[in-house]
DNA sequence: AATGAATGAGTATTCATTCAT
DNA sequence: GATGAATGAATACTCATTCAT
């Protein structure tokens, strides 16, 4: 097999995005100049503009295609889980999500904290991509619920919460790190499940009881009226 | 009900606090400008200079004057829990932690992503702080499974884990949202315990052993070698 | 009488618009630089914002005020006309506008050469104070046509090409030059009374009757359609 | 009929004449850039230089090209009139320099526009050939002078200002409008012959002796000292 | 305490042009 | 004849900060 003209080493376009990421990630979308990029990539900053259209279209671009491999990467993890095991398939998404954020925790930086730095049209974007992700945790955990499996108070705020607890991770894994990535991975599977399995015992006797304090049912998708907004607001 | 003679109105600094806050949490630190804050606080852009020593000095204090509240808090919290129950320590912690970051949603947005934005120096005093909160509920951990009331894998992670999860919480409330803070407290409380709290039942059952996973005792603080670093690394 | 603190010199502000009109003049709105402006002015380009928007602010103010001054000059010509003789305030008029074209040579040319690069709404200001003005040439044509003074094919056309006639004085015109003012005056109202003075001959005897030509009456303001818009078309 | 050969369109070359005669007439010279040009061409900006030597050597080209053409045209003009009849000469060179223009509007423009935009060298061969058009005016002007047919104060001057009326008329000229070609030559050949026609009776009682005004005899080509400069001043 | 003016460093982006392919 | 990539120079404009008043 030979190898194709264009494949021989890196890119110039592929280090201007490789660079872009790390400097995005280091000094924040702000606070970095396409003249730094320029340079750690050994190009004068008009070069630039032969391989991205703006700024702002670096950054689009950077998140999108995170975003993208993010939801193929948790499709691929769902369908090799099995249909039927709702507690199994939520170990996959978890394991899932773990490894992608701790593999990837550059992207994963980048696609939280810059969400503002974007232009509103792009916004919009990627947040109906993130939403979509959330919605498949959250169809995890009705699934679950309704296999009785699993209990939950509100099925989207303990999405939501879980989200959080694992993305978490990635801010402070490193490989070179105290423990391994399965381990990582074990450690808040299990922190997970724990919170949201159905127990034999009445859950009552180790928490409150929700549907008592607020004397509402507890929500599941059906009658959710408005769920909570995730992440940060949009910029005016 | 008559004022007090001293409390007809913010002050300049004050002004100029609350608006760099807003502008600072709806813009970030970097994109927003000295000029945008003089105009929204009705002075010239030189006026400011008699308020504040300069753009990261008004940072800087925004930011500690948050940790040190939240420490402040948090002490106070736990002051009124009874001491001899860990886990009403625990639930104490837990809820003055989701109280405060729902009262405080930008303060504490800004104390979490703009520690980039941080001078070394500043950022340096700043994650000692953070680090003395975490070591807060790191010792409660401790405390529960000293008493055996707990039951984590490993207690920094566990508590980073935690901390992450329930942090995340300020990103989507809303005070005019679904849920009230009562019931956003219990159903995060409830998450926490059931994935904490020590079982009759054997564990196993419901979750990985990871000490079986990673051949090793399950972490404590004696043992820890090197604490993972939580949170974004400093700016070189 | 003591001067006031201020007024002890060209302000900076106003060195900006003298240097700015004479940039331009020389070599063109677009390829003049604000750079430029301040080194001639003994800034930095930055400090020219203290006192000017945009480089376009620039422009626009200089084009607006010649408007302005224009017509308000005009306006103090004809006042000062008498009433009932509209030759002698046609005379008034020609005289007026060579004058003022003479004098100021630069703000004329860059009035007439730059419109184009103003910005739409700005384009729109001038242009309907350009129209203003030669609606007021309009009026006299048509005064003297119907006080059987005058006696001009078509008016609006007339006008314009009379403005033009007298407009490329101003491009040639040089104070040092062979003709002084006065002569210039003479000469091209002598020009112009020629061309559109009624005479007691027929005067077919000595040009084309235009109504013959075309079968169609002379045009008068009453049966204008629509006026040929005079000058450069606006940007897209 | 069958189609030449060679006539299949035009070839790159013109369609970037063509494409760049309209891009400079609507935004500039300076404003107008080589990518607008390729972009709608249809070729990237490198592959122009295929057909251009400059963006310069472009502009010259077009200018150079409308001056020959409008020198050419002049003297066919010239050459179908009658050589005895100086008003018949004068009639014609009006009709064709009014027709020239109202058709080559855009050419008209850029030559009169964009001289400014002209390097020094192409600036002096363009300027020089406008002299020699200028310079048949001027010679029309003093055969009819000298044939005593025609009574003009300055026979320059009284050129430049009859070009400067009738190079105006291009400025609105729009092909819908209101007035046709034919009815715009035979107004303004009315009113400049109006103006400049000897007239039976005394001259002085409709406007001002400039010879009384200046004391000095009417100025031919004879006595001519300093011929006034047409046209804009060359850039530096 | 407030301000108008100034500044040096910096921003993203555009431009005409070149050159190897 | 066409092009993708590169470049050096330039552009208008913004920024945090200073300082005399």
């Amino acid at each position: 097999m030979t190898r194709n003209a264009g494949s021989h080493g890196p890119t110039t376009a592929a280090s201007i995005r490789r660079v872009g990421l790390k400097l995005i990630y280091e000094h924040g979308f702000n606070a970095m100049s396409l003249r730094q990029l320029a340079a750690e990539v050994g190009l004068q900053p008009a070069s630039l503009y032969n391989h991205i259209r703006t700024k702002q279209g670096l950054l689009f671009g950077l998140v999108h295609d995170h975003m993208l491999a993010l939801l193929e990467q948790s499709a691929q993890a769902l369908a090799a889980a099995p249909q039927g095991d709702p507690v199994g398939r939520l170990r996959a998404f978890i394991a899932h999500h773990l490894l992608y954020h701790m593999e990837k925790k550059r992207e994963v930086y980048i696609a939280n904290f810059e969400l503002r730095s974007l232009e509103p049209a792009n916004y919009r974007i990627i947040v109906a991509l993130r939403r979509t992700y959330e919605e498949r945790l959250i169809a995890l955990l009705e699934e679950g619920v309704a296999a009785g499996v699993l209990d939950v108070h509100d099925v989207p705020v303990t999405a939501y919460a879980i989200l959080a607890m694992l993305t978490g991770a990635c801010t402070w894994y490193k490989p070179e790190g105290r423990l391994s990535k399965p381990e990582i991975v074990a450690l808040h599977t299990d922190l997970v499940l724990k919170g949201c399995l159905r127990t034999a015992e009445a859950p009552q006797g180790r928490g409150p009881d929700l549907s008592k304090l607020t004397g509402q049912p507890p929500l599941r998708r059906g009658n959710r009226p408005t769920p909570p907004a995730a992440g940060h607001e949009a910029p005016a």
